[in-house]
This record gives structure tokens, sequence and C-alpha cells, in this order.
DNA sequence: ATACCTTATGCAAACGTTTGCGTAAACCGA
DNA sequence: TCGGTTTACGCAAACGTTTGCATAAGGTAT
């Protein structure tokens, strides 16, 4: 038998007075004496008495909500973002929903249905690696719900953004390396339909062409980039009549299972093998030797996402044109990739 | 302007049926006729109609809704806990709102506050490290809202929660050093204050104990369990007239920085000094050597809390008696504590 | 034809707020 | 004394649902 919890019409009565008087008073209205309205703060402190967002939500037309949805909530990027997310939103007042859609575009879709039943405000999304299409956002727009995609978003698709300069991240990996006397860099990369990985490469290539070297095809491996993927990447590049003298890898992940190779066949890092690696994990720092790695402020994404997305809920009246935020990385430099002095 | 969304009065007028037919029509009432029944959902199709949750939630007095307070969502721990509770609850129906307290217990107060206000059906939370008391805990049980603890519970505070067997973890890593042939094994611990500290150290002195083997005051240090702390707890293990041959941490995250020391010095891991942390972070197959640990089985956790939670809220006619689940951690042998062959 | 049951639907209140509008009382200057 | 302004409050509708109760139509047994 829950208790009943106490209301504003509850006060009202026991005031004598009206819940609107009420409501003024504890919204801090003008128009309400100073006696009323100490009166009305005090009882309602002494009731114990707890707004109910629900019913002023319902009212307003604002639920004070907003949605995100993510791949998933572990791992140290998007559990990083999510912290920058909810530190903003609760700092605007906003509470945080959030969704996992397990890198599935089904979910995806159901995510974003119940995100709006919820009558979230806004949304949030990073999408799922099997995303390709878009249909399911059009709906949301249609609905004139405000969307903020982050980091993983959909080539072709416009929308506001806040994104990684995943180019010159790829670009500055690779022209260390370059600058550290490595020549033939190899790549390995992720799913080039995200634009992620394709920024990534697409830096990597230019670094490379900027100093008329070729890119030469056998040298970039596409996988998922778990760690596996990065042993069995390292493998094949080994196996190469001409092996290369250093990797860029677009994460951290397959640069560990590489070194793990490396450490195993007796090739030493970073004298015969260079290594840098993307996401500046908290491993990164842990290896043995450390992994240089290209930083991606994840929480601060998460910030700039939110409150990017509180700006364009604020001038819901003309949102035809999308913005984007483009976050530069840092390169932190370590043993793994230092074949000179420094 | 936003479009109005349509709501189930606008189908009723398209219709020309009451709003209490749609409801229940769409309900899957079965007082409704299969015809209607049809000619509702479709409409509803066709206009995307999307349920007004908030407006269910306020009539039915109920939300759909659970919160959640974490320390922080970052880091390996608390990331794949919440990634448990979001999937336990919306298989369930349920949405979560995450809350971060940072470590602060006047933060833990304001949670709880928003998130009765945002009418959630029941808690989980996981204390801040500067929670010593729980007043405000007292305050939301006074309102009927069903609370679930995980991890870190407060000692002499009956209330129903998750939690690691962190005694049993604590035992097993100690007598897993002991069975190594190590004897003068050294501890290092967190905020005895908090449950998970308290018992593993516990742990580690019973195992000692059971082999007649003296637990001297000199060999446990208790810090905060970062990095920096492992390796200052490292030097001052050195710096004893005996030395330590092992030893058992109750953080991964202090064993990194112990064996960073090690190395420095020349110390041989595992031959010289054997290594256990807590946690089985993501990292400790990175380092070198790679690190023995115990699971803790996060995602686990997480889903086990929310189920708890559920039933606790089905039941809320007796909740007197607070109830427990406790997990067994698992422990990873790897080479930082293999000094014989395994 | 009457009484009664079943089936399918409508009425209206309720959930706890917010807010536009109306109004009584008090005050003010002339 | 009066018209006008200000101050402080109340009335009632509205937000979009759900749901107990009433009710109309149709059927069935008597």
């Amino acid at each position: 038998m829950a208790k009943k919890r106490t209301s504003i019409t509850d006060i009202a009565n026991q005031l004598g007075i009206s819940v609107s008087t009420v409501s003024r008073a504890l919204g801090g209205h003008s128009a309400i004496s100073d006696a009323t309205t100490k009166r009305v703060v005090a009882l309602a402190k002494a009731l114990g008495y707890q707004p109910n967002n629900l019913a002023a939500g319902l009212r307003r037309g604002r639920s004070k909500m907003l949605g995100v949805i993510v791949p998933h909530i572990d791992g140290n990027f998007f559990s990083q973002v999510v912290k920058g997310i909810e530190a903003a939103a609760s700092k605007a007042g906003y509470h945080v929903l959030i969704c996992q859609s397990n890198e599935d575009v089904a979910h995806e879709r159901e995510n974003l249905e119940t995100l709006m039943n919820a009558q979230v405000e806004g949304i949030l999304v990073s999408l799922a690696r099997t995303t390709r299409e878009f249909q399911h956002f059009e709906d949301v727009r249609k609905r004139d719900v405000p969307l903020v995609f982050f980091d993983r978003i959909l080539e072709g698709y416009d929308v506001s953004a806040v994104v990684l300069d995943d180019r010159a991240g790829g670009y500055r990996a690779t022209r260390h390396l370059l600058d550290q006397g490595y020549r033939r860099i190899a790549h390995f990369g992720g799913p080039q339909h995200l634009n992620i990985y394709k920024y990534r490469r697409q830096g990597y290539e230019d670094a490379l062409r900027e100093q008329n070297i070729p890119v030469v095809e056998e040298l970039t491996i596409i996988s998922d980039m778990k760690m596996e993927d990065g042993a069995a990447g390292m493998k094949q590049l080994l196996a190469l009549p001409q092996p290369p003298d250093a990797v860029f890898s677009a994460s951290d992940f397959s640069v560990v299972g590489a070194l793990e190779v490396l450490k195993e066949r007796g090739v030493r890092v970073p004298q015969d093998m260079g290594l840098v690696g993307f996401s500046n994990e908290l491993f990164s720092r842990l290896t043995e030797p450390k992994l240089t790695s290209i930083d991606q402020h994840c929480e601060l994404m998460g910030t700039a996402a939110t409150r990017l997305l509180l700006q364009i809920m604020e001038e819901q009246d003309q949102h035809f044109t999308p913005r984007h935020v483009v976050l530069q990385p840092d390169l932190f430099v370590r043993a793994s990739s230092l074949r000179q002095a420094p």
C-alpha cells in the first residue's frame, strides 16, 4: 500500500488556498506575496513534497529528458562520452535516458521508438556498426525531435553532428611516423562505410602522398579492429615479401594484438617496427613499450554534443541547416613510435 | 513551430469513436471488436501515432522508469554494470535514468531528489566514496520507493543489495599466492569504511591465518588505490628491512603502479615478487607480465541488481526484510603470480 | 412479449501540474 | 467620491492517458 505522495493540492487544502497559488509560490512567481510564499514553502518542506515531473512535463509539453543511443555503453570511449553527456545535461536541468543498440540497426530503430514514447526533447546518437540507411532517423525528424549525431555518422546524410577530425588524426599519426624516419608504413582500418575509419585512412594516405610515398594496396588491412584482427593483420604483413617498418592503426586494440605477435617473433618495437594507435585507451600507457596514440577527447565530445543539441532545441524555429562541430585530436607520443631521440 | 503530435484523441475523432475505445483497442483489450481494433491500429500507424508515456505514467501512477546512481559512469567496472542494468531493465520494459554522484555525497543526495521527482519506480545505487551516513536513503524509503544497492554498500545499514563475495575474493587471491610458495605477502587496501575493501582485506588476513602466517601491520597499506598510490606503496614496501615477496592488491590500478616501480628497480615479477590484483580490468591482460586478477562479473552484477529491484517492486506489500544476492568472484591466473609451473 | 445476459462502446473522472483570464481588495491621485 | 492602477489570488481548462461505470444493441431463453 504505497503511501500517497503529497501533492500540490494537499498543500493548497491544508493552507486553505488554491492550487494555482501554491504552484506559483513554489515556482517563485512574482505575483505572490512574500507571506504566502513563505507559508507554502514551509509546509512543502514539512510534508516532504516532491514535484511530479511527469505531470509538469505533460502540462508543459516539456519532459526535460534527453535520449542517448550508443552502440554499447561499456568500453572506454562511449562510457566517457556518456559521462560528458550526463554532466552537461544535468547541468542544464535535463535527465538522460540511455539506450544501447548493441551495434544492431534493428535495436537502434526500437530505441528511437521508445525514446520518442518517453517524450524526450532531443536525441543524441552514435550509429550502430550495421546501420547503412537512415529511414528511421527521417521518421524522427518528421516528428520534429531534434537530433544530434556524434562520432559515428552516416556518409551522405546531412545532419547536425559532433565529430572528431579523423582525417587530421590519421594525418598526424602518419606524419609523426614519417618524421621518425619510417618509410614503409602500413595501415589497419575499420569498416569503410563508417566515417571515422574512412577519414582516418584518408589522413594516412594524404600524409604519404605529401611525401611522395606511394600508397600500396597490400599495406592496408581492413578488419573489425579487435585484438585478434590486429594479430592476424600483423602476421599477414610480416609474410609480405617486403614487410612494412611501421603501422598506423585506426584502433588501439588491434595494435595490442599486433604487438603480441611482434614480441613472439622477436621484432623490436620501435626499432624494427613503429606503432601508432588510435583512441588513447587507458591501456596504451600500460603496454611494453607504451603506445603512441591519438586522443579523441571523449568526454569533451559528449559535452559538446549535448550543448549543440540544447542549442538546436532552443531555436526549434529554423533547424533547416544542420550544424557541425569538429573536434581536433591530439597525438600522444610514447615509446612505440620513438625511433629517434625526441 | 513544433507539429502537434497525433494523440489518441485525433484517432478517435477521425474515426468517429470515443477515446476510451481507441485506448482499449491499442491496449489489446478484449471487449473491443476485431473490426474496430483493426481500424484503430491501421489509422494509428498511418498517422504515425506515438503513445505519450508521460500521460500514461501520470494516470497509472507508474512511470516505467528506474533510477541509477553510480559514482561515475566511465571506467571498466561501472560502465559494465550499467550495461547489465540497461539490458535487464529494457527487457522488462523499463527505461533507465542515470546519475553520477562523482564520489560526492552531496551530489548523491541531489541525485536522489531528482530521481524521485522524475517519478522513478525504483532506484539502484552504488555509494559514493564519501558517503558515511544514510539519512538521505531513509528519506527515500519513507516515500516507499524501492531501493537496491550494489557493490558498494554501507556497513551496518540493512538494505537489499547485490554484492560480490569480496572476502572470498581476497581469500582466493591470497591463497593462490600462498600456493605458489610466497610467504611474506603484503596487501594494498582501499578506504576501510567501504564494505568491498574491508572484506577483501579480511579475506587476505583469513588466508594468512589459516596457514599460521602472522598478519604484520606494516605490510598492509591503505590508500585510494590509484596508480600513483600503488607506486608509492611499493616504494614504501621495498624500503622495509624485510620487504614482502608478493602483494595482493584490492585494485588492478595500484598493481600497475607497483609494477612500474618494480621494473625500474629491477625486481623480477613473478620470481622475486608475485602480484595479484582485483577487478580483472581490461588492461590486466596487456601488461608485461600479465596480471593475475579477481573477476567481479560486472555485467552480471548489473542484471542481478535490476532483477532484484524489479522483484521487490512487484511485492511492494511486504518489503520489510531486505534481500541479498552474493556473487562469487573468479580468479584469473596469469603470469604475474606464477612462480611455479601450473 | 418479457426478462436477462452478452457484447461493444461511450461518458466522465482522475492523475498532478501549469497558466490565461478574471476579479476582489487596496491604494492612489484628483 | 470616483475612475484607474496595482497587488494578490482563485477559477477552470488543458496536457494525453486510463478505467469504473453506465448503456445501447443484439441475442437468447422463457
